[in-house]
DNA sequence: TGCAAATAGGATTACAATAGTCCTATTTAG
DNA sequence: CTAAATAGGACTATTGTAATCCTATTTGCA
């Protein structure tokens, strides 16, 4: 419950690759022996990244993929969303609200979980591809800042 | 993918009708009528929040469960807990460092990762019960005050 | 011009996790 | 004593994920 798939982990660590080794084109096969993974399924993840328009793919023999644009321009919502659905925490949860609850208007649930499913998608738009990458230490946490300030230690 | 259970979902429901409805003990049988979902599916549910201590249970006629501390006081991450293992949004992460990654020191996930868990668990702490019962409007969004100090409209 | 190495993608299988059911035991107020 | 409640093990059904298999197509190059 609440874990990215196995062909999203995968698309993660085939863009990173992407990202950190700047030849140019990489095939599915090198990136697949570099992370000694299944061929055939990573191949999978990355025609869905192809699809989304977050790498692109060149055919034939020296094909392979590249980063269609700058690591910083990619974020992992774009890479978590290209393997499947938008996310919904629950059910009754549409982008479009095109979902009718089947617990309609006594709903206690769709407007919380509303509220929680907009912050993970503001964590998941905000963090890119290049802060991955480059990340050996924790990012910079919201809360942290959140509490710093109600706490009343602020120096500003 | 990224989904809270069934298990889950009943689960909060269950506690947000415990805490609104405020007349003591209530039997399972009652909030799954209420609910219109499987009772012996809702009693498993039930039976992991009380094994976890954020309800407690009255057996015999008459028996039934209430809240074992204010609404205040359980978390939305409480909730969501007693019903599995503390969520990992990917295999190589649990809080206790006990699981080694596959990719071992070269992994490039699991650093970022943590760090998106810290956030996802941040926000599931600091949400609680008596949060989620009385939100009909969004809760405050961290991430829109970060934005807000950062692009300089600060009044104070 | 034909081969080898690459992507594209449909179809199928294997496995794991979730969801839900069934049944029995135990507790307890009246 | 009995009816109505919780406790919980065992099982089944369904769904989603992970992985594989196979074939088609593209393309650089000897």
């Amino acid at each position: 419950m609440f874990k990215l798939s196995k062909k999203v982990e995968y698309a993660i660590l085939a863009v990173q690759y992407m990202a950190m080794n700047s030849k140019g084109i990489v095939s599915a096969k090198e990136i697949a022996e570099h992370l000694n993974i299944s061929f055939e399924f990573l191949s999978k993840a990355l025609q869905k990244l192809m699809k989304n328009g977050i790498i692109e793919s060149k055919q034939g023999i020296k094909g392979g993929y590249v980063l269609s644009r700058p690591a910083e321009l990619i974020s992992l919502a774009d890479i978590i969303n290209a393997q499947s659905n938008e996310i919904r925490v629950v059910d009754c949860l549409t982008d479009d609200s095109d979902c009718v609850c089947v617990r309609e208007e006594d709903c206690t649930l769709r407007s919380p979980m509303q509220n929680i499913q907009q912050r993970i998608n503001s964590i998941l738009k905000s963090t890119s591809l290049a802060d991955i990458c480059s990340s050996k230490k924790p990012l910079i946490d919201a809360n942290e800042i959140l509490n710093y300030k109600f706490e009343g230690n602020s120096d500003e």
